[in-house]
RNA sequence: GGCCCCGUAGCCAAGUGGCUAAGGCAGCGGAUUGCAAAUCCGCCAUCAUCAGUUCGACUCUGAUCGGGGCCUCCA
């Protein structure tokens, strides 16, 4: 049974479907007027992680993702660079798709752009007008926040809290809380014709028109950042209700948002607030690049995006993320160990653990009776227990984080298999307990694929000078190294170990030979 | 000021009204190794403070202190 926490009711409920079996899902996504930074790939990874497990869980989910690609912003920025908007939007939306396909998102069916959906939100605004939920003033449109009762019980706000100045233009507005749902264009300004005059979409339109049209009147889950609860949201289930006289969503989920250590604020917020920041710094934009502002695709060159989408997985995902390039570091000296697992099970099975296809539905890596009936060694009980906790833990408003430490326990208790049946000598195997290595390895398998990790093999660590010759020089300081072993020269044995790990080569003896691999940071 | 969230070991982070409070990083012992590395085993938390409810609370309630988000474009 999953349980989903909704922001509408503030508690867990029962997942129960609008239509049995399927689940639409819809995720507001970005505003391309800019590079996207690592906070915009928390709700994608998050969201990427849900579907994985609705899926495995047996539901046929469409995942829909809105691109922003009009908006105040973008009209700026493009002025600013001299350049349209539309050209703008096709730039920047291309970056943030190859963002989310490094980190392995590929799991969304629709990506609707709003400038392709002008005509549906204009039908979806006259509606709204005819219903008198909304009002044409001097060429905008703005919804009427007072004919709408239910106005704020997303939020949790009353229509008098939302009052603020009304902005530029309050003179326009009944009230000061009514907001855009068509802006009439200014000269030289984007626009399409409307029965309004030449304008364009406000900020919360294209969302409920664009999820009507993909996914229905009422459909499963909506998601964002908890940003967005106020007022985009807010708005969204005014604008969708009062059109349609029933639930936009029936789960409201938000992911909390990536902070920065050691600062004040939201990554990619204002830096307003910051108590002591260093002027010279922030002008150098180092203090905000620290902080993870600095666009997605220089972050991926320093840290590969496995570990960037583990870190984002490891905390449960409505709490927010801590995050500083210290935590992405831990990270890879977590995933370091996974790694080095991987490699273990291929010395000792001959097969790579990659070559493993994960069930992919639940139904089909539940474990039968019989199963566990030839297990002599007991390593099967222990995997089961460790999948029921994982799948537990999903199931409760998917725990990633709490699932993560199931992760880990099963990678040991399968090193700990390795190392008791003493699996790393051949003469030990036996086809039974590479089985069981091989049946516990495969439930690992299914974890990964719940997730979103350890589709594919990690790229070899860089070496700078990592090529044929490096491997033959290395080869000859092996065996070198080797025969100084066989005549118990230790001394000569241990220098080349030594000078080989200060520049940055760590080597492992092992029964079938000497293993070497380049390490993350050379010591000095 | 209004609304909301959080405060668990050196750091990060799950979780529960009552068996030994997951896991990771770091650290310290031990097994293993010629020595290492890797791996395994073990150690490392009176769950911010105070009061209350309860047979019993880290878990519920209230207060206090501390941190954060939203209220304006935001993932």
């Amino acid at each position: 049974m999953i349980r989903l926490y909704s922001t509408l009711s503030r508690s867990k409920e029962p997942l129960e479907t609008v239509q049995p079996g399927k689940v639409g899902m819809y995720l507001c996504g970005p505003t391309v007027y800019k590079p996207s930074h690592i906070g915009h790939m928390v709700g994608p990874v998050i969201f990427d992680a849900i579907k994985r497990y609705l899926t495995y869980s047996g539901y046929e989910v469409t995942f829909v993702v809105n691109i922003t690609d009009v908006d105040d912003k973008l009209i700026a920025e493009s002025n600013a660079r001299g350049m349209s908007m539309a050209a703008l939007a096709e730039e920047m939306t291309a970056d943030y798709m190859r963002n989310i396909k490094a980190l392995g998102v590929d799991t969304i069916d629709h990506f609707p752009r709003c400038t392709d959906n002008i005509d549906e939100i204009i039908a979806f605004t006259k509606t709204l007008i005819a219903k008198r939920f909304a009002y044409e003033s001097d060429g905008d449109v703005y919804f009427d926040v007072t004919k709408d009762h239910e106005y704020g019980r997303l939020s949790n706000r009353t229509t008098e809290e939302t009052q603020g100045e009304g902005g530029s233009t309050a003179d326009r507005k009944r009230n000061a809380a009514d907001f855009a749902l068509w802006k009439t264009a200014k000269p030289g300004e984007p626009s399409w014709p409307s029965p309004w005059g030449a304008g364009r979409p406000g900020w919360h339109i294209e969302c409920s028109a664009m999820s009507r049209r993909l996914l229905g009147e009422t459909f499963d889950i909506h998601g964002g950042g908890l940003d967005l609860i106020f007022p985009h949201h807010e708005n969204e289930v005014a604008q969708s209700e009062c059109c349609h006289g029933k639930p936009m969503a029936k789960y409201w989920l938000h992911n909390g948002l990536l902070q920065a250590a050691d600062e004040v604020g939201k990554v990619g917020g204002r830096a307003t607030r910051s108590a002591a920041v260093d002027i010279e710094a922030q002008i150098a934009n180092k203090v905000s690049k620290s902080k993870g502002s600095a666009p997605f695709r220089e972050l991926l060159q320093q840290f590969s995006a496995e570990t960037i989408r583990f870190f984002l997985l490891a905390t449960q995902y409505r709490r927010p993320v801590e995050y500083s390039e210290a935590r992405l570091k831990e990270t890879e000296a977590a995933l370091d160990n996974f790694y080095r697992f991987f490699k273990r099970y291929e010395r000792v099975t001959g097969a790579s653990i990659y070559a493993i296809i994960p069930p992919l539905r639940r139904t089909q890596g539940d474990f039968e009776p019989g199963d566990l009936e030839s297990d002599t060694d007991s390593l099967l009980k222990d995997v089961v227990q460790h999948r029921t906790r994982f799948l537990d833990a999903m199931d409760d408003d998917i725990n990633t984080g709490g699932a993560m430490g199931d992760v880990f326990e099963l990678l040991r208790r399968l090193n700990k298999f390795i190392d008791d049946e003493k699996l790393e000598k051949p003469e030990a195997q036996t086809p039974a307990k590479l089985a069981s290595l091989r049946r516990g390895a495969t439930v690992f398998r299914e974890m990964g694929a719940v997730m979103g990790l350890f589709r594919e093999p990690p790229a070899e660590k860089q070496s700078g000078g990592n090529n044929e010759l490096v491997g033959k020089l290395m080869e000859l300081m092996l065996e070198l190294r080797a025969d100084a072993r066989k005549k118990k020269d230790f001394a000569t044995a241990d220098q080349i170990r030594k000078r080989l790990t200060e520049i940055g080569v760590i080597l492992e003896d092992r029964p079938g030979g000497t293993e070497w691999t380049v390490s993350n940071s050379p010591s000095p």
